[in-house]
DNA sequence: TTTCGATATGTTTATTTTTGCATATCGATA
DNA sequence: TATCGATATGCAAAAATAAACATATCGAAA
């Protein structure tokens, strides 16, 4: 650790939030409902999928009605009733949203942490 | 426009932040500090800077005090008193970090754009 | 030695976000 | 047709953030 910077550096995480939004500043898409919109698919509800990730229902549900509002169609496809109460799963816009997402993601996860090592690099030297 | 999505697309805005804590997730270092550092050693004044920028004198110097307990050392140069009441430039250290931030931006821009345009592409089609 | 404008900081008030609570709806299955 | 658990949604409570307000301090220059 040759700079005064160096004792801290180890201590420091790297933190990153992606999102779209329209001109109205609304969050219309982000890592936070990419998450959710995935493990929602994955488990086939919202509850359970929020239940996972420590979000309250109501939040979620406000949260993603805005995104079908904005996009005018919709991104979940949603049961009610039956013996297991009902079910959520993506449309095919759904997801096809969510995968554009993921390249997206992996387009530029590598390059950030990348710029993040060198950061620390630049400070440590 | 092939798509369902198309109609939308042209009024989707990126939008990222990226910021460094420690492991209490204390923000220790981000785009708006960045900026902040920037412009205050620019002006060489944090009233200046927070005017410009629309920030409350009140909580940039609130913020900026945060890094400097992390860091355990000054990366302004503050100075009180005098005819035009004193000014802030930034520190030897300050300005490294300031440079280390420009580098990691310079980094990943351009690649975070290229996603968000492939990201938009793919939807196209 | 008075002045003036920026820095320094505690306190309080507003705003914004989230959470929590309550209650209604839905419909396959027992 | 009664049940059960997830979805649907309004509304009030609370928690987190930010803005405002109020002073105090500082020190070069007039």
């Amino acid at each position: 650790m040759e700079t005064k910077f160096g004792e801290r550096l180890k201590d420091i995480r790297l933190h990153y939030k992606i999102w779209l939004s329209d001109d109205k500043e609304t969050g219309i898409m982000g890592d936070g409902k990419w998450q959710m919109l995935k493990l929602i698919d994955e488990k086939g509800s919202m509850k359970a999928a929020c239940d996972e990730l420590g979000y309250t229902y109501r939040r979620t549900w406000g949260n993603l009605k805005k995104i079908e509002k904005f996009f005018g169609f919709p991104l979940l496809e949603k049961q009610r009733g039956g013996i297991d109460g009902g079910h959520t799963t993506l449309t095919e816009e759904g997801k096809r949203l969510v995968k554009a997402f993921d390249t997206f993601h992996d387009t530029v996860d590598s390059r950030i942490q990348q710029g993040f090592d060198r950061f620390i690099q630049e400070l440590n030297q």
